[in-house]
DNA sequence: TTGCTCCTCACGTCACGTGAGGTGGC
DNA sequence: TTGCTCCTCACGTCACGTGAGGTGGC
């Protein structure tokens, strides 16, 4: 009510969005992306011609940036006036940078598979013991390594050794 | 005998260097290495002075080249030449090029460590199995999944699941 | 002396960014 | 009309490669 009488009053008032920004949606024609990337809006074009982008056109032929297209951008326009690369350079960079992603992930799942088989490994044993001792009655000595006196629920212990470092 | 009288008349004789070469001695001086390389001396005196090789010197201070500092001149002619970088670019490439070898191996021990893990496993629970075996004389009706008939030397199954392409 | 080394300086070329100039649709 | 879009062309700048020029030791 109160925010209403604001805005008919004209004051300034914050909105918030609360929708889901699609990420890929071509929502930027070329000026504003440009200046959201600190570019020149002919640069723009010229990366398009080189391949570096590739943004959405509108039914009329003018380009629409996505907010990922201006992420890319921006992290171009890094590369170029921090770092001093030149387009080829962008583009190598770029494509290694998409390959270690690909094995950070691959680590990743190896990691946690490593974890995974350690604790799949200590149950199985465990649950090997556990179904014999229901069905027999041990006599005579305890002599194996691998057992111990019935009625002690220590799990059988295995050697594994954890890779460097896993974080 | 025969191949000494040759050398003596000045007969040209393919004579095998079988000492180990050492990929880190300095070995060439820059004319010789700017020429397996294919690039100019004075390039060579260039990427020095940019970081992006360093030659031993001798004691005369002449600049001493490695075959494995012309195996890196290399890739960067072939970088620079054939890929159009720039030397910004070549030094980032190459920096990232060390952490997707380190990354590599990383892999590649997480992958050995998986395959030792579960044989480990399939081990372990058989040598629990034999143990038991050779201690008890089972009786009863066999109802454990986890169970098979004594004298049936089928290992316990256990569900893994192998990360996606392990080559 | 010749042919290498060392160095610094300077120039030519090329890639890239950007401005200009002309078009067309809201 | 204004301010955007589209496009192509051309120029300025800068990085890089290389040649020149002068030194010094085997």
């Amino acid at each position: 009510m109160a925010k209403r009488n604001d805005m008919a009053r004209g004051k300034r008032v914050t909105r918030r969005i609360d929708a889901t920004i699609d990420g890929e949606r071509g929502v930027f024609m070329i000026s504003v992306a440009a200046e959201l990337a600190d570019m020149h809006p002919q640069t723009l074009r010229m990366y398009e011609a080189r391949g570096l982008i590739t943004p959405k056109r509108s039914p009329k032929k003018t380009r629409l940036y996505s907010q990922n297209d201006v992420e890319r951008l921006r992290r171009i326009q890094r590369m170029t006036s921090e770092e001093g690369l030149n387009l080829a350079g962008v583009e190598a960079v770029l494509k290694m940078e998409a390959q270690v992603s690909r094995m950070h992930s691959e680590l990743e799942r190896m990691r946690k598979r490593t974890r995974e088989l350690e604790r799949e490994m200590n149950e199985e044993v465990a649950r090997v013991r556990r179904s014999l001792k229901a069905e027999i009655v041990p006599y005579g000595a305890y002599d194996s390594a691998d057992l111990m006196p019935a009625g002690r629920g220590r799990p059988v212990r295995i050697p594994v050794r954890r890779p460097g470092k896993s974080g």
